[in-house]
DNA sequence: GATCCTATTCCTGGATCCAGGAGCCGCTTC
DNA sequence: GAAGCGGCTCCTGGATCCAGGAATAGGATC
């Protein structure tokens, strides 16, 4: 395994390129999670494995059903729109508490962000859709996070960032839409405009104002997620209690 | 153990039990979780505690230190006051969400409730001080939980509620405040009011006056918290990395 | 007498082993 | 031919065993 940092466990290691791989949709939902397999995948015993499938199923990316194994969480339309609803109460808190914590630093930092992300936006827009744009769009999902990054750092609130990255985890975004998809566009012009708003609202240190435009960020970004979805025909699967139920 | 449900391995029975311990300040901030102390305590081995542990240390619950065991999580004045931010925001949408949704039914239980409530803060206000109270403060806590679980009920929003109770759960109440301690009667008091507020706004079909009342509920909360604690002289330590750092 | 080094002990993390539940397949029986 | 039953296999959950890190106490050295 690359990178594993001294001072943690393997199951604290594993646990976090199993989560890796969830969010970023390598393993897609609904996959079930062999022990054994893991096991010779990671070459570790069986042991540090449950533990990290233990850690993943009190954080919700796996569901676990006893003496059944796990598998990776599928999540219904319901359950996405609520991690929609959740981050953007806290976003719009972070936000709000953010306003009135920005330094020059900070500040200048942000408009760098910002500005990142509306030349890498503008730069998706202009492309053709193909494989290269997926690439790019790594760019842009990186991008948008930084942006965020930096306001959660000035909000200095650590438990309101891990509980609404956690809500951000909870939809792979980019593993989900076609990246062949015009219909994004509209998604990328957006929230680059929302960014801007939010960073002039930060600089001018309106509290109320950062956190209604921070809020509405998210939620558009899920109305427009929700058209897409409708369009790409995205089917969420319940899959309690498996496979060919009944014939 | 008591109340092994069929259905769930022992490390999660084990899981629950511990925090629960936890919650209801039974094992206080700071202790040392020692593995096989808790082994035989559950007369089990060590495996399925660990399983548990890993559990809690996703839940945030227990800090847990590579090789150096865990320990009860302490918790700093400003994580409580996150805790409690993001409490409200939470409780508030939940309020707003719910108010579009009361059935009849659902209104009928929640004036029980809230009946329920105001009758149990008032026999507690009547008391003095003593061992008796004690107990009714469990009975109040419970009544409390009931008034806002109904309206998670009725709001519908599983994941919203989760993350809410786990925000709730990170301050175990009763166990830190004296209850022998007159101050906290304008708590009692002044839930009370606001649960009837709460309740009518409901009644009303009020979603921006629900979500208002149910956000300043749980801030007003932490205010009237804040100030008792700096009366009681609650300590928060840090504690990483243990003792006699550095003389 | 104080400090640094070392050995011992304790405890965690990981590996391996064993028991039991769940699904499946084939056989039997009606 | 279909349904019910029993055994087989796979896989998880739990127990036990082993290795290595951390703390401590004791001794050696300055």
């Amino acid at each position: 395994m690359r990178g594993v940092s001294l001072d943690s466990t393997k199951a604290d290691d594993i646990a976090l390129v199993i989560e890796e791989a969830i969010v970023s949709g390598e393993l897609a939902p609904g996959t079930v999670l062999r022990q054994e397999q893991l096991s010779e995948q990671f070459n570790v015993s069986r042991t540090p494995i449950r533990e990290a499938l233990r850690r993943l199923a009190a954080l919700g990316l796996v569901s676990f059903v006893p003496n059944r194994g796990v598998r990776v969480r599928t999540i219904s339309r319901d359950e996405l729109h609520e991690a929609f609803l959740v981050r953007a109460e806290l976003e719009g808190l972070a936000t709000e508490i953010a306003a009135g914590k920005m330094t020059r630093e900070l500040l200048a930092e942000l408009d760098e962000c910002e500005r990142r992300f509306a030349e890498i936006s503008q730069d998706l827009r202009s492309r053709e859709p193909g494989e290269e744009r997926r690439s790019i769009m790594g760019e842009w999902v990186r991008a948008n996070h930084s942006f965020h990054d930096v306001i959660y750092r000035a909000a200095d609130l650590p438990l309101v960032e891990q509980l609404a990255k956690s809500a951000r985890r909870s939809f792979s975004g980019p593993a989900v839409w076609a990246p062949g998809d015009h219909s994004i566009d509209e998604l990328y012009a957006r929230n680059a405009e929302q960014h801007r708003a939010i960073k002039q609202a930060l600089h001018a240190g309106s509290a109320a104002g950062a956190r209604a435009l921070a809020r509405e960020h998210v939620l558009s970004s899920f109305n427009l997620l929700e058209t897409i979805l409708e369009q790409v025909g995205a089917q969420p699967r319940d899959w309690q209690r498996g496979r060919a139920a009944r014939r």
